[in-house]
DNA sequence: TTGCTTGCAAAGGATTTGCAACATG
DNA sequence: CATGTTGCAAATCCTTTGCAAGCAA
């Protein structure tokens, strides 16, 4: 509907390809990489072009369905934006699990930080690395 | 003194390279890219080697003496990290300018949203964005 | 029909790696 | 001398792009 409207607007295409991709898509919890997409989109039809997947992500963010997400690894995952708020993420170094956390307090005085200097808040990432309960239990113990 | 001891202490070598390196990207106030300190270090050396460069900012890493910044363009940065204790990052979506801030309160917020969900915090990082002053004042300005 | 889209393969940019020559401890 | 280290070039990884053929509006 969103993208559908997205494309019309700008004069795009409503192609088969899109469809799947952005079905797939939206089908999924988890962060996934332009990658992980293809191989998923693929199954249902393998003649689809790896270029495409990442053509059809650019326009989802561009529709803002969906949103960038660096850890950092060298990879670019993406996830809905689109009934899904913002939110930060809280990522185990043991084990890679990871958790989807918001804290108003803290975002509030991200504002007033940047306010401070002069700045007026676009938007923000805040990537809080630890240890998971398992992930510590595991530590303590030892290598086995 | 640090990096030496660290190479002592890994049987590792202390080569004018290496020494060249660091001392260039002490010096240096900025956050740098590999590629940019390796156009600094030609200048002195230019049999230098790229790979080295890199290589010996790996070493940094590992000896803590460097921190790599991500601001998601594709491009991994360093700063020091020795006598230069953890900031967070406000950058301007307009010009590119980066300010170093940190806010006390956000940092302890950010331990118990940790450990609300049982991880024990081990680093974060987050990055502000948006337009400064001067950035703002030309949009509204709008387009010559 | 017009011109946006596609899949393919080649190109791109940043970083890593294999290797033979070389230098350090 | 044994090994770690270097510069070079080739290789890698992820992503983008050029292009001719194909397809939506």
């Amino acid at each position: 509907m969103i993208f559908q409207k997205y494309l019309a607007k700008h004069d795009l295409r409503d192609t088969p390809q899109r469809e799947l991709i952005l079905d797939a898509f939206l089908t999924l919890e988890e962060h996934i990489s332009a990658e992980q997409l293809y191989d998923i989109v693929k199954r249902q039809d393998p003649s689809i072009g790896q270029a495409t997947v990442y053509r059809v992500l650019k326009l989802l963010m561009e529709a803002e369905l969906a949103r960038e997400i660096d850890f950092g690894d060298g990879v670019i995952r993406y996830e809905h934006k689109y009934n899904h708020p913002h939110h930060d993420h809280l990522v185990c170094r043991g084990c890679g699990k990871m958790l989807e956390v918001v804290d108003p307090v803290i975002e509030e005085l991200q504002k007033r930080v940047a306010e401070s200097h002069g700045f007026k808040l676009t938007d923000h990432e805040m990537y809080l690395y630890g240890l998971c309960e398992d992930c510590r239990r595991k530590k303590s113990a030892g290598p086995q």
